[in-house]
DNA sequence: TATTATTGTATATTTTTTATACAATAATTT
DNA sequence: AAATTATTGTATAAAAAATATACAATAATA
């Protein structure tokens, strides 16, 4: 595998991704953390190829990670501060690992491509966490999921992107019928409404709520679920497509 | 004046700039004739320099052809397609303007930089019309308001972007209080009714607007303005701070 | 068959939005 | 100086939407 420098990317330019699930009543965000000594966590992130749509980079940037396509993807900002730089990053991560990392010329244009000033897009994804075996990466120590509450410190200003992402998830969230793409196939309202509530951070009351979504014209109802609990079966939706 | 490409900038980024004003019932955008043969218009655009926020070049750029500081301005979203290129209308510009343009090396170079893919990040800009003096730079026959719905022919994908700031400046229009950018100092209601309805394309009733308006409490009430038409004279108001 | 837990549906209440009526005012006309 | 006119400011009525509450339906268990 090439170094990025020697790659044909678009310098000074990344995407950075917010890849959010849920499960367990929670929002949770897909993390990776470096395979190097010092505990540095960073969110998925790449560069963009020259002949490559920045959407197309997002989605590959994904898959790699989550093994999946057709990701729900949107583009939701630009961090682009001059001070931007993944410097004081990788200072610190040299210092933590200067036994495994010998500079020579190579490492030397490695550093100096990466400690560039970079502009950033950000990007969120809504997945089925299920459906999502989490990839590590040749860079990668370990990929896990994290609640949205209980999130490890990151590197750079990647905590401000994942702040930046939900509050647009949360804005967007009745303009855009999007929050179905954190649930499998089939769901039941109650599921719905669990998720909402994850995003939102806030209760709804049951009638009122499935009243809301029934009448957004986008779910079909299908057969009963049948668990073995001892109440009535809940129905079956899925979304329209 | 250095040629872009040897410039300080990022290479293959842009930032173009949509700078709405009003005028006469009307949302107009601010839009420069490029100084060539063949009748090409371009949103006014820019790059951005290694040590400056992708904020400050919008701004630069803002300043440069409005004359004024201190502007509304909002990040809308990224171009961001392999296809985006400066090089069809580059070959047509050289072909319309072949008698003056010299191909010599310098030339060459910066015909090279150019025709690159650009990632270009959109602006929007909210101006007070009266406040504009409209500035050509050395590359603008003429710099002119065009109403949003009589835009010339533009390069590249600049019509789309434009659509795409307006699509956002509407949307955003309840949850941003920005609209009284596109007025003077201080105003009528009836002149805040006038823009919200050039913006959103469509007509309010009076007294509910009015009502709308001041529960947002973001208005002061200034003395009445008398014109010397025979009725009576309405409030000034002011944008509080 | 009664009980229990949970879902689905109907309806009442409250709040917000939209529509309408009318009073107040400043200059003009008579 | 009083009536007229055009326009603004305020109040209130009607309609629609959002929210709260009640209760019927159902599937498994006791």
């Amino acid at each position: 595998m090439k170094n990025p420098s020697q790659q044909n990317y678009i310098s000074q330019v990344s995407i950075d991704c917010v890849i959010f699930g849920y499960y367990e009543r929670q929002l949770k965000v897909l993390i990776p953390k470096i395979n190097f000594k010092g505990d540095f966590w960073a969110l998925p992130s790449g560069f963009v190829y020259q002949d490559e749509d920045i959407d197309q980079a997002a989605e590959r940037i994904l898959r790699d990670r989550t093994g999946i396509q057709d990701i729900y993807l949107e583009q939701f900002r630009v961090f682009g501060k001059a001070s931007r730089t993944n410097k004081p990053f990788l200072d610190e991560l040299i210092a933590f690992n200067f036994d495994k990392l010998n500079v020579k010329n190579e490492a030397q244009q490695e550093y100096d491509w990466f400690t560039k000033r970079f502009i950033s897009i950000g990007y969120y994804a809504l997945v089925d966490i299920n459906k999502v075996v989490p990839q590590k990466t040749d860079l990668d120590e370990s990929i896990e999921w994290y609640s949205i509450h209980e999130l490890p410190r990151m590197i750079m200003d990647h905590s401000d992107i994942v702040n930046e992402a939900l509050k647009t998830l949360q804005s967007h969230l009745d303009e855009k019928i999007n929050a179905f793409n954190l649930l499998p196939e089939t769901f039941t309202m109650k599921e719905v409404q669990e998720v909402y509530e994850a995003i939102c951070e806030k209760t709804f009351v049951r009638t009122n709520f499935q009243k809301m979504i029934l009448e957004l014209n986008v779910l079909e109802r299908l057969e009963k679920k049948f668990t073995g609990a001892a109440n009535k079966a809940p129905y079956l939706y899925r979304f329209k497509k």
